[in-house]
DNA sequence: AATGTTAATGAAAACCATTTTCAATAAGGT
DNA sequence: ACCTTATTGAAAATGGTTTTCATTAACATT
């Protein structure tokens, strides 16, 4: 941040550097944009964010640089159920704290919710070590997602029915 | 199932009927398919099967019946992350009792697993109880996976490494 | 700072699960 | 048996994602 640098965190590029990956702008124009939004962007949506400053920065790139932050466990890549992937940043330096999604089928809108996730955490963490237990699995992750209809989707069919 | 009749329970019969549809040779079938299986059958999947006895029936047909299906709460989608959607009869006379998933990223393997589901029901009813209210979201359902790598994968994956 | 090796990239084409179109068919009430 | 209209099949379209391949740029070495 300081000294004319860009933004580019010690910790992701040490990340980068310890998988014996190059540091690239499309990398760091990525990070970036991931780094600095609240909303779940699809890859169209980051490559739009990027092009802004980086033009020449095409939408592949941003694929296969999606693939391996994901692959490296730098973000997450979510199905919210409208077609296209989501992704977000993982904890770290700059990630949020953990969360899980609640989402409207109707319109996609997605709520991030941190309430009682310490309830979650502890009855999954309980959950996991059972089921690696007895199913011979190496637990990596998991996802919880709710859906259902946000406050407008659910006046607007009132509406309807009216 | 007796009288010469094709295997048709009467409640999802009544349940067509009841959304004012029809029952017609190919939702007989699909859902004859999805009725005796065990497996995470994808549309494909679920095509070729029906086309044994219906090789008139085409995937298109499939793919409606299913998205009808869902909609009607007649059956499950799932997303496994192998770039088809997968599906799965509901509870009912001739459904599985409720379960989640734990998925094995290497080869897709999926196990249904039944174990601690009571706690987990009783977190989630009381966590979509508190989400609806702070968030304003009628909660119609939920999706919790666990992912992983089974057992084989994990043993193929030490071999690499030795 | 110039050079060489090789990972990373962009553009275009390919891929592939799913959806749409549209004319033909069949379910089920009359 | 007939009529209305939902349902269907085949083929084409769609659209997110991946692959191909020649070019470019990271960065270790000199």
């Amino acid at each position: 941040m300081n000294k004319g640098e860009n933004f580019h965190p010690v910790w992701w590029r040490n990340h980068l550097r310890g998988y014996g990956y190059r540091i690239t702008i499309a990398r760091q124009a990525i990070l970036d944009v991931l780094s600095k939004t609240e909303d779940h962007l699809s890859a169209e949506d980051i490559f739009f964010a990027v092009y802004k400053k980086h033009p020449n920065i095409g939408l592949t790139t941003v694929y296969r640089t999606l693939e391996l932050f994901v692959q490296m466990g730098l973000i997450y890549k979510f199905d919210f159920g409208d077609g296209r992937s989501r992704y977000e940043l993982m904890g770290g330096p700059k990630g949020k704290e953990h969360h899980h999604h609640l989402v409207c089928t109707e319109c996609g809108r997605v709520v991030d919710y941190t309430d009682f996730i310490d309830d979650e955490l502890e009855l999954l963490r309980r959950t996991e070590k059972e089921l690696s237990k007895k199913y011979n699995f190496e637990i990596k992750g998991h996802l919880i997602q709710f859906y259902g209809l946000c406050e407008s989707c659910r006046k607007k069919k009132e509406k309807i029915i009216e």
